[in-house]
RNA sequence: GUGGGUGUAGCUCAGCUGGUAGAGCAUCGCGUUGUGGUCGCGAGGGUCGCGGGUUCAAGUCCCGUCACUCACCCCA
């Protein structure tokens, strides 16, 4: 049987899955730094609950069944639906636990999504998302839509990548912009709008005048889709466009609390930027996108939005708020353009030499020893020639080989097999350098962005 | 789902107008039973994606199919 990879579903080398864990190791730090628990969800949903929810989502959910089921059994099965973002399950969760949680609640969750969509570079079918969210009851305070893109931007700031730029906007500003200006389909010019960057001005203008609009409305919206501030100028600029309309307010309010929260605590990482809108439909107000500088056509890699009712039993309603870093994109980029390597294969930091077979227990109490004391290590596996033991230090990126009694007092050495140089060591003392405990994970030069 | 490209060793590919498979790299082994990276020698590994057709003969031409890939759609 012939084995190929599956489309969309990527998997990662040792090497690479060092660099993902130490990413995955950041995110988590941050969120947990600024408060926020962990939960996981289960994979699967009712399709019911996940339908309607994502916008053109629908689609691409993954149906799950059992190979050996039935008719009437496959139909049951069929209803459930593998998640294809972690907002809609986390809404759910929050209304089937809502008696056992605090709220205002906030929580962090790092699982994998699937969606049925064709694969491409960046997309995949299978892929890590890592969510933060704040939901509250009746009411979520604004100060929230401010908190995202700064936890955001401190993840984005400790890892080893070029500067993102979270661009933030607030769908109340079009929504009211364009009723100010007499268009009553919101979602569809928004639609149209959004490939501004791909298609460009004039495209837009014609196609908004194919869907209904005159002229010069689709010269307005397009004034407006231009406004972009890295401070509060923006809400000048659209003042200035003569429309007004109190969700206009409303989301021109909203948006520079949230800039003005950027421009105090993370200087530099967040823009105003008027065009961005999102595909999923259950974003109400702020909306998040994020594009790292220097690979804009790889599109958003981190995004999220305000929402008001994705979360409700009938009787009560629990807005929210939440980001979501696309780390599986993330990483592809990374990986795939050589931008981030790991200084080894292996979390080991020694390999302790086997002189013989018979003094091996030797060799793996001197292991016994360093692990002791936090060292990660490996027994070589076989008493093979010193070089050949080496040679399978070198290939793994193992920065030190110990040797059990090469000392002539009888005691060990151990060798730093980068810069040949050999030292007596003991075990229960000996401490390598702390940059070469654990694998680094570095940005490296990109020859060819 | 729609349209284009590609499909030969683990990887990157060669194989000209059809005559029954090659290179580089990688892997493993050997090179004075004990300190690697260079170098030398050698080995393993391919039903040329799969199925059918044309032909004396197909990796090479034709059809189909599958997979991968790119764009659209949409999105992290």
């Amino acid at each position: 049987m012939k084995i190929s990879p599956i489309s969309g579903f990527p998997e990662y080398l040792p090497s690479q899955r060092i660099v993902e864990q130490h990413f995955l190791d950041v995110i988590r730090e941050t969120f947990e730094l600024h408060g926020y628990p962990s939960i996981e969800t289960r994979a699967v949903e009712p399709v019911e609950r996940l339908l309607g929810k994502g916008g053109d989502a629908d689609k691409e959910i993954y149906g799950i069944r059992r190979l050996a089921a039935d008719e009437a059994t496959a139909a049951a099965d069929s209803e459930l639906g593998l998640h294809f973002d972690l907002t809609v399950p986390f809404a759910r969760y929050v209304l089937e636990n809502a008696g056992h949680l605090s709220f205002p609640f906030r929580r962090y969750q790092i699982q994998k999504v699937w969606r049925g969509e064709r694969p491409q570079e960046g997309r995949y079918r299978e892929f890590t998302q890592a969510d933060i969210d704040v939901v509250d009851v009746g009411e979520l305070a604004p100060h929230f839509e401010a908190e995202m893109p700064l936890v955001i931007a401190e993840v984005f700031r400790k890892l080893p990548i070029p500067p993102m730029v979270i661009q933030v906007n607030n769908r109340k500003i079009p929504e009211g912009f364009y009723r100010g200006i007499g268009i009553e389909d919101v979602a569809g010019t928004l639609r149209i709008v959004d490939k501004l960057d791909k298609i460009g001005p004039d495209k837009v203008a014609e196609q908004l005048v194919a869907a209904g609009c005159t002229p010069e409305q689709a010269q307005q919206c397009l004034a407006l889709a231009g406004i972009r501030s890295a401070d509060l100028s923006f809400v000048e600029q659209v003042r200035a466009l003569g429309v007004s309309h109190p969700t206009l307010d409303e989301g021109l309010d909203a948006l520079a609390a949230v800039i003005r929260a950027g421009m105090d605590n993370a200087p530099g990482a967040m823009v105003a930027d008027l065009k961005i809108a999102r595909g999923l439909d259950y974003y109400t107000g702020t909306v998040y996108e994020t594009q790292l500088a220097g690979y804009e056509s790889w599109g958003s890699f981190c995004s999220g939005g305000r929402y008001d009712s994705l979360a409700s039993d009938g009787k009560t309603t629990y807005p929210g708020v939440g980001i979501s870093i696309g780390v599986s994109r993330l990483l592809g980029l990374l990986l795939s353009k050589g931008l981030v390597t790991a200084s080894r294969s292996t979390p080991a930091a020694v390999l302790v030499a086997v002189n013989d077979e018979e003094s091996r227990p030797t060799s793996v109490g001197i292991a016994t020893a360093l692990r002791q004391r936090g060292i990660p290590c490996e027994v070589a596996p076989k008493p093979a020639k010193f070089g050949k033991q080496i040679r399978y230090a070198e290939r793994r990126g193992i920065p030190y080989v110990w040797f059990p009694g090469a000392a002539e007092s009888g005691g060990d050495q151990v060798k730093d097999i980068r810069s040949g140089q050999q030292d007596d060591a003991d075990a229960s003392t000996w401490q390598p350098p702390a940059e070469d405990l654990r694998p680094q994970v570095t940005a490296g030069a990109d020859p060819s962005p």
